[in-house]
RNA sequence: GGAGGCGUAUCCUAAUUGGCUAAGGAGCCGGUCUCGAAAAUCGGUGGGGUUGACGCCCCUUGUGGGUUCGAGUCCCACCGCCUCCGCCA
């Protein structure tokens, strides 16, 4: 969410930001609108409540000195204030009912370091890593590779579960479980605190992180409990401090483990082979509340965390700088790591890095003790470290062999506990 | 699912019978004392809104309603926690 305050006092700021995204700014103007509706109403209101306070206690005194006709003339007029008040209290409150709610589908400003762009088109690639490997076979597609080995078994899930689900069998599976937990070690291992959560949250924790209201139909809803399917543990993971204030040392950084679970409505013709898009994955998250001064250090050393899973894995990537048209909903900021998957024959998202900025703490009410002593919303910065799904496809099509065997990469050899697949 | 109990500020904790400013303590910040610290002692100290800023003022006792001139206090609903029972991996 972005502050009333600025909004009322640079709509100009939050106006480029809105034209930076390819949005029409008549929410902004809407909002604007509201805004000094509701400051007028307020004044009207919070006068009347003065006035109703004040006879109220001169009742009080009335009573105390036992001056009965005195008292039931004050109470004859306090009556009338009274409902005044209330009438004048609906219509402020109603003004600010719509206004707040209007604020939540205004998204983020983009940082002035995000690369200003129309689309996917206008990313910068900030840096690649590793090449990808020349071999003089064919290798095949991990869609196919999967069926064709019996280690990816998409009939059969989509059978129990519809499309866009996998079963992975055997090793695959074996491998799916050791990716997650040689992530949860590595980031372990640079001072994240590992946590496990819940991955089913009430409303109220979706709106927290913004995937709520506007995207409501991207979710799963659990109706009869209006519960929602987690689409990452970005959501339990920042939401886990709402209406908090965090004591002790900035930053607090945090990964965990989670399923994830997404509509993917609108993504009909997208990625329908093997399963580079599905409705269910696992992701190990990293998430990091800072104060506002260092968010956008953590950013590099986030981003640079979820990348270290990569050269560990001695998988092809390159960093790409999200320009304006594309950063999500709730970024100001956003690195995307891509890995070089032979079967597209060019780079897929794996990992998305991004600085909210204080939009989701101040959605949620995050905040800290400032040296100043006072309490300002923290920054607060999501990444994922990485996809578990997208990696194991990676691994799968990077290093398959000639002989349809797959080498265990180095550093899940101990989690494997063998060094070939297949 | 059934029965009962409890939600007060950063934390602990009071305010039965509705009434003037939500008392007190801890913690935190500052002063005195001290070579310095601790202890002692004095003062300050919740959050949000409104304002250019200060002050006045308004809201805030889990959340939302209701009764009343007036609600921490009475009534209703919801949420959360605790105890007991039932069911259950």
């Amino acid at each position: 969410m972005i502050d009333v305050r600025l909004i009322r006092e640079n709509p100009e700021i939050v106006r480029r930001a809105l034209e930076y995204r390819q949005m029409t700014s008549e929410l902004l103007d809407e909002i604007v609108d509201l805004e000094s509706k509701r400051r007028e109403a307020l004044q009207v209101v919070e006068q009347k409540k003065a006035e109703r306070n004040s006879i109220s206690s001169e009742i009080a005194r009335a009573k105390a000195s036992k001056d009965e006709n005195l008292s039931v003339s004050l109470m004859d007029r306090a009556k009338e204030i009274s409902s005044e008040v209330k009438e004048l209290d609906l219509r402020a409150s109603q003004i600010e009912e719509e206004l707040k709610k209007k604020l939540l589908y205004l998204p983020n400003i983009p940082s002035s370091t995000t690369p200003v762009g129309k689309s996917e088109e206008d990313n910068v690639v900030v840096r690649m890593w590793g090449e990808p490997r020349k071999v003089d076979f064919e290798i095949r597609p991990h869609w196919d590779y999967g069926p064709e080995t019996g280690l990816i078994d998409f009939e059969r899930a989509a059978k129990i579960s519809g499309a866009r689900f996998t079963i992975l069998r055997r090793d695959l599976a074996r491998l799916e479980r050791a990716i997650a937990n040689f992530m949860l070690d590595l980031h372990h291992s640079k001072g994240y605190e590992e946590v496990a959560l819940p991955f089913m949250v009430k409303r109220d924790t979706m709106q927290a992180t913004g995937q709520l209201p506007k995207f409501e139909e991207e979710a799963y809803r659990i109706d009869p409990d209006d519960m929602f399917m987690i689409p990452t543990a970005e959501v339990p993971l920042v939401s886990q401090h709402m209406d908090e204030i965090l004591e002790g040392d900035l930053p607090k950084k945090y990964t965990a483990y989670s399923a994830c679970f997404r509509r993917e409505a609108g993504s009909y013709g997208k990625d329908v082979r093997g399963m580079i898009r599905v409705h269910q994955f696992d992701k190990v998250e990293l998430v990091w509340f800072t104060h506002p001064d260092d968010s956008y250090d953590a950013l590099e050393n986030l981003t640079a965390d979820a990348e270290d899973v990569l050269r560990k894995l001695e998988l092809p990537y390159r960093v790409v700088s999200l320009c304006t048209g594309d950063i999500g909903f709730a970024a100001a900021k956003t690195y995307d790591l891509e890995v070089w998957l032979p079967s597209y024959n060019t780079y897929r998202e794996i990992s998305s890095c991004s600085n909210v900025e204080d939009f989701q703490p101040r959605r949620a009410n995050i905040r800290f003790r400032d040296v100043d002593n006072k309490l300002k919303f923290v920054h607060c910065l999501n990444g994922s470290g990485l996809a578990v799904g997208r990696t194991l496809v990676a691994i799968v099509e990077n290093y398959q062999r000639r002989d349809g065997k797959i080498d265990v990469p180095k550093a899940l050899v101990p989690y494997m506990r063998q060094e070939v697949i297949g």
